[in-house]
RNA sequence: GCGCUUGUAGCUCAGUUGGAUAGAGCAUCCGCCUUCUAAGCGGACGGUCGUGGGUUCGACUCCCGCCAAGCGCGCCA
């Protein structure tokens, strides 16, 4: 937007004063405090350091050689060299202009479209969704719509846990004490019940132990009952995520379980052993430190009471079977083979760090060339704690469930909407609730920062004041109630627009934003970026609202105010839509 | 023990290449509904940014030490 011409002007400046520079380096960015202006650049402060030269003197210089009259008032040069930018209320509404004419969003499409693989969510096969997933699959969601609106390929992939020991228990307890009943009721409910059982049953007795392992053994070996059964299970599993995943509206286009690159997991092996990258210790094969970095930074070593030991990556174990080392990076080599990403973006909980790292250095050492051209990151994210600050749990602390927890947000919001508007009838009230209860759960989750815990509250997210799913889908009713009541016509669009009051022009200038905030998002695979600048947005729209009667407007005036009105409510849509959130237009 | 992450107002949290007087909500106190949804808005109060050094014109942000909390250290995922 208009701080894309004024930082390529920037450039083109600094190039004409300092022809050897690298301009690229010049940005413009948002000031922090409107006071100084609109938009500031404090690079040729440094630019000038590296240079000897005194800032604000070419400051000075880079200022004659910059035309930017018809966007901006007299720039200005402060304290050590800043430049700063005042927008011109003319230019502004220009841009707003073309907005209404649909020619923008206040955003860009990438200049250079990227493939983009994005993993997450990522539920066992056999058990029940929990609270902890809502992280990944939100956080997960919210990027790949993200990455999406600003024009890249997305490939969205649920590597599905469907895979693994815990088969063999679960086959036992299948056979031997399944309730049919139970399954056709809730499936992943008796699953889980199997699974406790029998996974007592083994603490116990190693005799029940050795059972599970032969029917394991039965499955991996192609046993053409335990592999039915087992496809039943994914089955019932995926009935459950599909019910999950409606709700919350999350596509993915692929989900590729771990059992999907079974075939490929020997070949892998005997590929790492064959390059020299593996080798073979006590029976098991796995890939250990090749010395490349200091030991504290080195995955693949551990401290042991003050030495340094080996800690390989094992993608074979000593019976034979493969390790979801193996299965991640025959995953990355599949991904690379098919589509050829720039990126493979994991969302993964924080204390799966260590192992991102022996995968992406492994693989590193496996593929040389393919590791250059892909961008391989583990977006991490914290734990959810609950209101005493302990990991959530449930009165009797069990993990909570996520289709109990999404019951449990429509339930309270259908009782806050009661309250605050009774007439409306049930069904309406219902379909409010749930696009305000499942909205709350998730803004609450995409908001702090992901790499920390939060603490999860009912009372705060479904809060109308602060920094909420409320707040911002109630400044979106409000939006739709001015505009019910008089929609922009073309005639209103003809009319010239004025921005004069303070509200007006904040407002206006905080809409030129929206890409930056996107890309700033997108770049460090942050969400919550683009949560504070929805909540910035409605705190100016809500002063704009008390300040500036729209309906009792004439002219100018009220064409202005309406096109704002507009514009705030599509932001508002399209940014609490790539967060996965809908609107509603009453409340 | 080693490693990772975190430490910002009484509480819960933001803080975009290092940038100008560190922000918001709650709580407490005070204002604003014959005006488009008051589920709102305005104001007051509240800070040695864990701590001690360093780099810099400039540090919540970068570097080092220390303190505290959480997590990880399995031939599980």
């Amino acid at each position: 937007m208009l701080h894309l011409t004024l930082q390529a002007r920037l450039q083109a400046a600094v190039r004409t004063v300092l022809p050897d520079a690298d301009a690229a380096t010049v940005l413009v960015r948002p000031c922090p405090d409107a006071r100084h202006g609109d938009y500031q650049s404090n690079a040729l402060i440094a630019l000038a350091k590296q240079r000897k030269l005194n800032p604000r003197q070419l400051a000075e210089q880079v200022k004659a050689a910059l035309d930017v009259a018809e966007i901006c008032e007299a720039v200005d040069i402060a304290g050590p060299g800043f430049l700063n930018f005042r927008v011109r209320p003319t230019a502004l509404a220009a841009t707003l202009l073309a907005a209404a004419r649909g020619e923008h969003l206040f955003y860009a499409p990438a200049a250079q479209p990227r493939t983009v693989v994005i993993d997450f969510s990522s539920p066992n096969v056999a058990k029940p969704m929990h609270v902890g997933h809502i992280r990944s699959t939100g956080i997960g969601d919210a990027l790949q719509r993200i990455f999406r609106l600003l024009g890249h390929r997305v490939i969205s992939d649920n590597h599905i846990g469907d895979w693994g020991t815990q088969f063999g228990k679960l086959l036992l307890g299948w056979k031997q004490i399944l309730n049919r009943e139970a399954l056709a009721a809730d499936a992943i409910a008796e699953l889980e019940r199997l699974y406790k059982v029998i996974n007592a049953e083994c603490d116990a007795s190693p005799a029940r132990l050795e059972e599970a392992k032969h029917e394991l053994v039965k499955l991996q070996a192609g046993d053409a009952e335990n592999c039915s059964v087992w496809q039943e299970m994914i089955r019932v599993s995926q009935v459950q995520f599909d019910a999950i995943y409606g709700r919350l509206g999350v596509k993915f286009d692929h989900a590729l379980g771990e059992s999907f690159y079974n075939p490929q997991l020997g070949p892998v092996v005997e590929d790492l052993l064959a390059r020299g990258i593996a080798r073979e210790s006590e029976g098991a094969v796995g890939v250990f430190s090749d010395g490349s970095l200091p030991p504290k930074q080195d995955p693949f070593l551990v401290n042991r009471d003050g030495e340094w030991i080996a800690d390989p990556a094992l993608v074979r174990k000593s019976d034979g079977g493969f390790n979801y080392m193996t299965t991640d990076l025959a995953t990355i080599d599949y991904r690379l083979k098919t589509w050829a990403p720039a990126e493979i973006v994991y969302v993964v909980d924080d204390r799966q760090a260590p192992h991102f790292k022996k995968l992406f250095l492994t693989f590193a050492r496996w593929q040389p060339e393919a590791a250059a051209k892909v961008k391989l990151v583990h977006v991490g994210f914290g734990k959810i704690l609950g209101e005493d600050g302990k990991p959530f749990k449930t009165r009797s602390g069990d993990t909570v469930k996520l289709g109990e927890l999404l019951d449990e947000a429509e339930e309270r919001a259908l009782k806050v909407v009661t309250e605050k508007n009774p007439d409306l009838p049930v069904v309406e009230r219902k379909e409010i609730a749930r696009i305000v209860g499942l909205g709350a759960v998730k803004y609450a989750d995409l908001l702090p920062n992901r790499q920390s815990d939060y603490q999860f509250s009912w009372d705060k997210m479904l809060a109308l004041q602060g920094n909420t799913a409320p707040y911002l889908l109630y400044a979106y009713t409000r939006v739709r109630s001015v505009l019910r009541k008089q929609e922009v016509t073309a005639g209103d669009q003809g009319l010239e627009i004025k921005l004069v009051a303070a509200e007006e022009l904040a407002l206006a200038k905080h809409f030129l934003n929206f890409g930056l905030v996107l890309e700033a998002a997108a770049e460090e695979y942050r969400p919550n970026f683009l949560c504070n600048y929805l909540y910035d947005l409605a705190g100016l729209f809500a002063r704009f609202y008390e300040n500036c009667p729209v309906l009792k407007a004439e002219g100018a005036e009220r064409a202005t105010r309406l096109l704002l009105c507009d514009l705030t409510g599509r932001v508002l849509k399209q940014g609490l839509e790539v967060l996965g959130i809908q609107t509603t237009d009453q409340m």
